[in-house]
DNA sequence: GAACACCTGTTGAAGATTCAACTAATTCTG
DNA sequence: CAGAATTAGTTGAATCTTCAACAGGTGTTC
């Protein structure tokens, strides 16, 4: 077995700064939004994407992938926002397998008033602090990612 | 209450871009490392500090922060490296209160076996798809969101 | 040096996520 | 159209993380 090709000294120095960076500010998010609202990050994220979606709806295969989460955890996060109010399930007309994620307006109302302070929180601890350039660049870098892993998956 | 300076079209794209790549390029490594070498990316990172530390052994308060853990979190994590074998914890002279986690022999052989299928995963999926130029506003951006965070925490 | 606040690390329970197994509906194939 | 193969979504158990409470050690202050 051959020798790797391991990182060098300004690659290294760049991965992990992303690596810790993201891992702290996801944590810091999750926080924020989870002492202010009530909600974790990737809760949030299933309400802003069922807000975008047309008629506020969604089938739960289309969120799961929105939402980068899997069937199974969606599932459940659902439940949850379920039993909270913000969200409900109802079935689809043409495929009788399929579920219809609806946002509920007490929904929309939870995730107005809780985008509100995350914009703020992402603008104090990213949006603001990085160089418009550099947003940028972590703009095409990520596109790229996630073309990457959506040829490979 | 005033209106939430909300994010420009460009910042929202870049924004969101980030947020699903880092979220899909965790969970592939994830899955990755898991599979090849049953080590989820948080244990993988424990002992990839603790190998780099002098003697191979740091204090658990230390070691989460280098890995960006919580306390509890990483004295459960401990507690299942240990039963494999991979690292051990002792005490410590100076401070009765202080733990030493240590790096085992068989921690290291395994660290340096994932390691080399690992950067061969980070290349294949960030590094080499990504303009060097661009990885360097990434290094940029992320160190100046961890003072940030450093700074606010 | 006694009383106090602070720090270190662990624990167990509650909460969230993953994994594999499952039901039910649709589509494909011959 | 029967039967096999796929797909949608859910479920419960195992695993992992978070949270609050704790035991014990350090250090500071009067």
């Amino acid at each position: 077995m051959s020798e790797p090709r391991w990182l060098d000294a300004d690659q290294q120095r760049d991965w992990r700064a992303f690596v810790d960076g993201s891992v702290r500010l996801t944590e810091l998010l999750d926080r924020d939004l989870k002492t202010k609202h009530g909600l974790s990050v990737s809760e949030y994220e299933i309400l802003v994407r069922l807000s975008e979606a047309p008629e506020r709806r969604l089938r739960m295969a289309e969120l799961a992938e929105h939402a980068s989460q899997s069937r199974s955890r969606l599932s459940h996060t659902c439940s949850r926002l379920e039993s909270k109010g913000l969200v409900f399930r109802g079935g689809c007309p043409n495929d009788k397998r399929g579920v219809y994620a609806h946002l509920t307006d007490e929904g929309f109302d939870a995730l107005d008033r809780a985008a509100r302070d995350h914009v703020e929180t992402v603008r104090d601890f990213f949006i603001d602090i990085i160089d418009p350039s550099d947003l940028a660049a972590i703009g095409r870098a990520f596109t790229a990612v996630n073309k990457r892993i959506g040829e490979a998956g």
